[in-house]
DNA sequence: TTATTTTATCGAAAGGCTTCGTCGAATCCT
DNA sequence: AGGATTCGACGAAGCCTTTCGATAAAATAA
């Protein structure tokens, strides 16, 4: 592996009159600077990163806390999130590391004291976080996929969630749909602190208020299984609702296999909603009507937010909540009694 | 950000104290040591790994080389890889830097020479890929999903691709079905040099030459709209045929739509069986036949081969090919004549 | 007691790069 | 022509660790 002192060497001239024929810091005739180039490639010159990022105090690598599902995969828009962030990162020269977030902020302390890193994603924000708390103090740069309760100072992406379910609701209402249930996905959510679902329940609760329908709010975890069971159980519970909302994928698919089961055909019998991806919602047959998060779009500015703050380019931080898109397929239609 | 010299100073040591009271590498006394912890704890002190690298020339981090895909998106599978490959580099205490897979050797050789990695596992490998001939040569660290034609001295794992068509046909066989399509994704099947696309065929080919089916190769872009398309022409040029085997996701859900559009039904006209993970498999209804890759196995293996084989812990090349698993689901059953 | 080994720690080099200060040679000005 | 600039390139310091060789002190052996 050549180094610097290789390059020199072969070149005839000192060390610093490589780094800055390289790098341009300084002038260098022209006729040197071509013969510098020329051995560099001759010899597949690569600077070393790590000598230079003990110098710079820079390293072009960006990590990305990405939550540490309990389910023990990650779903499709998280994943869209992801090969988004890579996408952006790559393209402008960054490496992008992937690590389960920490539950400690000793670890986050780790990871940035290492030096390894030059900024950080998170995503899977809490209202209240302390991996935000503790960043912010520390004055490491950082951006958000997600909020907090307090963004002063903070880039983030986000989708308006409060929007997004009262269109849902909307959507429904407007097929005459008179019960609703919203399943959304949950771990606990007495004690959740994500944004993203209590703003959904509100913007559910309020939706379902304003237009006169009654609206129930369910929760199980984000499996098919669960999403089965739920729904098997609410029909027969719950015998007035000819609509739902489903949280994710896996609690989509869950429902409409409980409903088949039931002889309930969508969307005929029954109108379903689903939180997912475009990609997913082409999936199933019939195309589901769904509530997309631009996971395209937040994963590529949330790490443009990161980087644009790495390169100076962007002093004032960067806030965005996208708006919510419902695309209206075929998994919902005119209200219909439940025989 | 506290150093080793900040360390060494509160301590009231040398700095060559710390590094051996960390490290371990050479006895100090229990006194001096745990003072010297003391120090740690109270500065947050972490070791800079850019230093640390440079003169280990070890940095623990590996790079993931995931395939460009055209359409812009990983699926189900690949992105299975890719979360348990984290999963696993995290475990071992790695980092995992994603990268997007450069066409070029000259990109890995900058990748290695800027010796920021310590070793690169790589994806969508080709029966004669000149990155792992390049790898090869230069002795360094790697390991493979898939695998090339001359695999001497190479770690990799991939699954048994030629007995995974022929299971699928078996199976379509024994429900009496005489006339099977397989249709793959690809991009130029002529001039491709994917191992499992090559291995699949021949398994398809010579499951049918054996059992006597008709069996007749098709492909189309890994896309849902592609997979609809094929599946219609198909339906109106070729007749007789009653199962498909759908070579991903995409394909299988625009087969779907394409036959329930002809008001064809699953699996009582037609069967279906898709190249899918299992969770995947599950979400539609009914839930799908399906050949799955093991994806996370595959994942824990390659990360592991290669981590093994950067801590020196094995010397001797990991060569897994795993067996593939059909799960008969519901969208196979016994051939009937199609009206 | 002197010689020898062991123990506990230190100082300095090395790893590859960037950057600051410097200096000789060439160019300019008056 | 002599002094002031500009140009082109060099040497050395510094970034933060690890590690090798060395040293003084303590412990053991003779």
């Amino acid at each position: 592996m050549a180094t610097i002192v290789d390059v020199a060497k072969k070149a005839g001239v000192s060390v610093s009159t490589v780094s800055y024929a390289l790098s341009g810091v300084r002038h260098i005739s022209d006729e040197t600077r071509e013969r510098i180039l020329h051995v560099v490639e001759e010899l597949n010159y690569h600077p070393n990163l790590l000598a230079r990022g003990l110098i710079n105090k820079r390293t072009k690598i960006i990590a990305l806390l990405y939550p540490a599902v309990a389910s023990d995969y990650l779903d499709d828009v998280q994943l869209d999130f992801i090969s988004h962030i890579a996408k952006i990162a790559t393209h402008y020269g960054y490496g992008l590391l992937l690590f389960t977030s920490p539950s400690g902020e000793q670890e986050i302390m780790r990871f940035i004291n290492e030096g390894l890193i030059d900024g950080i994603i998170l995503m899977e924000v809490l209202r209240q976080d302390p991996r935000v708390t503790l960043m912010n103090k520390l004055g490491y740069p950082f951006s958000l996929i997600g909020h907090t309760e307090n963004n002063k100072g903070i880039s983030f992406v986000d989708m308006d969630f409060y929007t997004a379910l009262h269109l849902c609701v909307e959507h429904l209402a407007e097929f005459k749909h008179r019960e609703i249930i919203f399943i959304h996905s949950f771990v606990d959510f007495q004690h959740s602190q994500h944004n993203y679902l209590i703003e959904s329940v509100r913007g559910f609760n309020d939706a379902a208020g304003e237009l006169g329908v009654m609206g129930t709010i369910s929760g199980c975890k984000p499996t098919i299984q669960a999403g089965y069971e739920i729904m098997k159980t609410l029909l027969e519970t719950q015998p007035g609702f000819s609509a739902v909302i489903a949280g994710n994928e896996p609690i989509y698919s869950g429902v409409t296999q409980a409903l088949i089961e039931r002889g309930l055909r969508i969307p005929k019998d029954f109108s379903v909603i689903g939180l997912m991806s475009n990609l997913s919602a082409e999936k199933y047959t019939p195309k589901v009507t769904s509530l997309s998060v631009p996971s395209s779009e937040m994963g590529r500015m949330g790490a443009e937010f990161l980087i644009k703050k790495l390169e100076g380019q962007e002093i004032e931080p960067q806030q965005v909540i996208l708006p919510p898109q419902l695309t209206v397929r075929q998994s919902t239609g005119r209200f219909k009694k439940r025989i």
